[in-house]
DNA sequence: AGGCACGATTGGAACGTTCAAGTTGCTGGA
DNA sequence: TCCAGCAACTTGAACGTTCCAATCGTGCCT
């Protein structure tokens, strides 16, 4: 059995002191070249590693971040927070931080989490997902001054707090283009009922760019809850009008994947668009918006350790551009 | 700004000694009813929370358990693994214990990682997953007395240490006897090299079964790496036989997608039957077998506990059964 | 030569908890 | 009456680290 090596152990062996070693790890610089040495020979022959739990105890910082895990749902939009869950985990770990998981069934919960969480294990910091008006876990740590990044925006005030999103509305506008380019002038839209950030955001990039290029988009659209019934259902119902969208887009891949049974259905086939590039997407053929999820997460470890690391100065906000990814079905 | 609330803090407020508190929350038995009110009122009334690290320092223990996350891949399978993991940080919670993540290469660096985490963070146990032949991983840490448990069965020796696993072959089987009942006689398999300890279970049952039914499996079985264009191919191969297989049973939902195009394309179409009940597979209407995720997850937790909180002694291994989902394809 | 600033290193103290070894006060048996 | 035994509680010490103040040379300026 392997004795337990203290910066103590390393002290006595590199015949230092304690806090010379402590130096060597912290503050490199104020340390003489060859004690530098000598101490990181005895680090590297003993393989020390600084106990997390005792810096942390002095230092009040514990190099853990926190990000919740959804509930198992539909599982196909699921993918992309997992998705995003493993870009952070990985980011994160070069930046030297490790990643907790927790769950929480509503907002409120969350909140009960942040604050166990920081006064049990001293997070250092929390990386939100999926945020929308009004948010109340944002105050909640801005209130207190826990650092956080969002990915999502805040809807309300865009300078409320750093974060990063990727800009559906882009994505969408995209989208559209690529259908009125291949031909189409009444091109569908299929999303979720008005009042969420992001289902508006993604709305607003189909209805202006079909505006600017003159087309009235009134009457194109529907609204629905997520699922791939409703979007069979949705599409169903606008392939039904006198004079049908001859195209359709998606808020979701879930939406479109719905869309896309209607779609097939009718003569000649109605391209379909979604939105997420989940891994349903590729495996059926379906054109869809994809979002940089692993540069998404790399940008929000960045920036929240920009506020742990760096000087206490919010960074700004980034907003990423997703791209279209074209498969059989557009 | 709230003052930091410590134990002290505690036994001031309900006047008495540090001790006590920690008692009342860890033998409360030991404390007198009505000492022990007035210190759990005093802990409800200025919220007080045990601060893990200093407890960590003193007894050793973190109350952490760590997974690897697997880097994006195919998307497809590796939902399966997500779907694990949310299971288990759910239960993990419950039972008291948080879940940290991170990433590893290969196995190798998976060990490196190992070491980092119980030097750095006091880790109390790990819950490894997909194990094969000879895992050198499960071996390091069975030679450290590192508490774990694997989802995946130890392929080598089966007492070797506990570990929570679906029977694959009783799933591949299962699928197997649905298809001999709707008539099929002549089944194919499209499975991964021999070699691997899970490919070669589940072929077990679709092979066990077809011999027991007294067809002969020979020359229907195909292998190859996991991917939909691979199971298109092989499917293909398959069905372009003399005397082709009327059924296709897919080692992963991934080959089945492949196998799915090739199959829909004869006439009249050939069923098929994957294997993980993946998000895709519900969402194409492609008949699956389906491990119990959640379920495992909870065993492994439940598992990992018992060997943490309770007496020294690896409790049994647990081997679920899955089902079959059956939809469109099959 | 004396003083001074500065670079390099050291030792004590503290973070918040639990363990181990006390100290009370009370009950009951010889 | 005295003390053993026990329940209930308290006090000192330790876990491994970093902060802080102090110490020790060493070279430079006057």
């Amino acid at each position: 059995m392997p004795e337990k090596v203290t910066i103590t152990t390393v002290a006595k062996h590199a015949r230092v002191s304690r806090q010379t070693v402590s130096n060597v790890l912290n503050a490199p610089h104020i340390v003489r070249e060859e004690t530098r040495r000598r101490v990181q020979e005895a680090i590297a022959a003993l393989g020390y590693r600084t106990n997390q739990a005792a810096r942390q105890m002095r230092t009040g910082r514990s190099r853990l971040i926190a990000t919740r895990i959804e509930p198992t749902r539909d599982g196909i939009n699921g993918s992309v927070l997992d998705r995003f869950l493993h870009g952070l985990t990985e980011t994160g770990e070069t930046a030297g931080y490790r990643t907790m998981l927790f769950t929480a069934a509503d907002a409120e919960r969350e909140i009960a989490v942040y604050d166990d969480l920081l006064a049990s294990y001293d997070l250092d910091g929390f990386v939100l997902t999926g945020t929308d008006h009004g948010d109340p876990r944002t105050t909640w740590l801005a209130e207190r001054g826990v650092p956080f990044v969002t990915f999502g925006r805040p809807w309300d005030d865009l300078d409320a707090h750093c974060w990063v999103d990727v800009d559906g509305a882009a994505g969408t506008a995209q989208a559209t283009r690529h259908l009125l380019a291949s031909g189409h002038r009444r091109i569908g839209w299929i999303g979720w009922p008005a009042g969420s950030g992001v289902g508006d955001d993604r709305r607003a990039g189909w209805h202006d760019t079909l505006r600017a290029a003159g087309v009235d988009p009134a009457g194109l659209a529907r609204e629905t809850v997520d699922g791939i019934p409703h979007g069979e259902r949705c599409a169903g119902e606008l392939l039904a009008l006198a004079t049908p969208p001859t195209a359709l887009l998606c808020a979701s891949d879930s939406l479109a994947l719905g869309a896309l049974k209607a779609a097939c259905a009718s003569e000649p086939p109605v391209p379909v668009i979604g939105f997420d590039d989940t891994p349903v997407a590729a495996a059926v053929g379906l054109t869809s918006v994809s979002q940089p999820l692993g540069e998404a997460a790399a940008r929000c470890v960045d920036l929240l350790t920009a506020v742990l690391d760096g000087p206490h100065r919010t960074p700004g906000p980034v907003l990423l551009q997703p791209t279209l990814v074209r498969r059989r079905s557009a």
